[in-house]
DNA sequence: ATGACTTCAGGTTGACCTGACCACAACTAG
DNA sequence: CTAGTTGTGGTCAGGTCAACCTGAAGTCAT
């Protein structure tokens, strides 16, 4: 028995991990997202989000990049805390209350394809989760879209989804891939570079079916926040 | 001895309230939040953020609301869940790790006036917050202060600080004291009523010594996301 | 080689929004 | 009644956006 005046509390670290893979039908690109088979009761045999407990001795962040690294062998490029979910009602087939801190992370493309899949680890479409989840993690999916989805349209997250170098037409898939819908080339390809969050490499890409595209990379940084309110000087 | 391997752990939920009142000096509207002077080590005497430990019987933003109320007296209209907190050596002197959940929260102005401080408890300009807080509290608050201004630009939160019925004057001189900024009158109007986020009550207020404003309601909500990539269709 | 095809690159146009500014309305104070 | 103050409503010029259009520059089939 522990000291705990009531029942026990758990503090647990998940992480939505989203990856842009070709849906296998239509051959577009989608979000994808890792899940783990739980091998323990409670929803023993139901598909979760990777996670575990809280390490003692890290960071939150630390403890999710080393619980998602441990089950799933992702190391993604961006990461981000996503929301603490905690109502008590949320594992009620638990023993314990478990409170989960919820990060999201994005994989780049190119570190995707040396992934082995773990055992008991599966990716899915966002759109094709495999039955209920185990506790709300369900719900948790849901919201991490919804904010990727917000999120992509005011800050230059998509990126991280990408290699080093990257055509104008990879990010506006990635984007239309994010946002479920199709982007006008020209006007998108306006809007990126009026916001300076790509610099142009000089080069172009080689072995295209097409005209060659230029070769971008990510520019080092622009926080800005999307105001629609304006100062009055 | 508790069964937990290392460092004992505590989950803690605390809140950062904000008010907004005159200026003692200018008259000008600001932002006001309450601090509570720690009476315990580590960090005693020091100004502290408003909180406690997770009540394990209750809802993390319960637990919020508890404490808050039983600290502060006030019961705000609107309460968000910030960030959480979890670096390891965020609280360097304290014998254990301490993870802290952090709402943000807006008090109706009108509530304000009946509130009567409590022991140990001051309101303070968050602009001249006094001196150095306990844990990593100045962190948060600035944390917080910036994301209200952010979300304030998108999103009809400025209206919880306000009564019932308000003028658009009422509801510029929120978004003033937000924004710590002057917004000129007759493009704010035009904006607010664009957004439908307001709907005239077709009273007037009485007894000003100018032009009698019509008041105004919130609408029943209108959640929109601001997004500046646009579907092509 | 030549032409068909595809995709990138870049420009134009009209609708809409923003910020700056102006004029009037409608009350109180003296 | 007059001055002062602030809300209300409108105009106007400049910028931004979605939609559309044209040319550029490759590959591929014949």
């Amino acid at each position: 028995m522990s000291a705990e005046p009531e029942q026990h509390l758990v503090l647990a670290v998940s992480t939505v991990i989203f990856s842009l893979r070709p849906h296998p039908d239509t051959g577009e690109f989608t979000l994808w997202l890792p899940l783990v088979r739980r091998i323990r009761e409670p929803f023993k045999n139901r598909w979760a989000l990777p996670g575990g407990p809280l390490d003692n001795t890290h960071d939150l962040s630390e403890s999710a990049k080393r619980t998602m690294h441990e089950t799933t062998r992702v190391q993604p490029r961006h990461l981000e805390q996503l929301y603490a979910f905690g109502d008590v009602d949320r594992s009620p087939q638990a023993p314990e209350r478990v409170v989960s801190i919820v990060y999201w992370a994005l994989v780049r493309q190119d570190e995707d394809l040396q992934v082995v899949d773990a055992d008991n680890v599966e990716w899915h479409p966002v759109e094709e989760i495999p039955g209920p989840l185990a506790f709300d993690h369900d719900l948790i999916v849901r919201y991490a879209v919804d904010r990727l989805r917000a999120k992509v349209t005011y800050s230059p997250i998509a990126h991280a989804f990408l290699p080093d170098e990257f055509s104008l037409a990879d990010l506006r898939r990635a984007y239309e891939a994010i946002l479920n819908r199709a982007l006008d080339p020209s006007n998108f390809r306006r809007q990126i570079l009026s916001q300076g969050t790509v610099e142009d490499t000089g080069r172009r890409m080689t072995g295209t079916a097409h005209r060659p595209p230029k070769l971008y990379r990510s520019a080092p940084q622009s926080s800005r926040y999307a105001l629609t309110i304006k100062e009055n000087p």
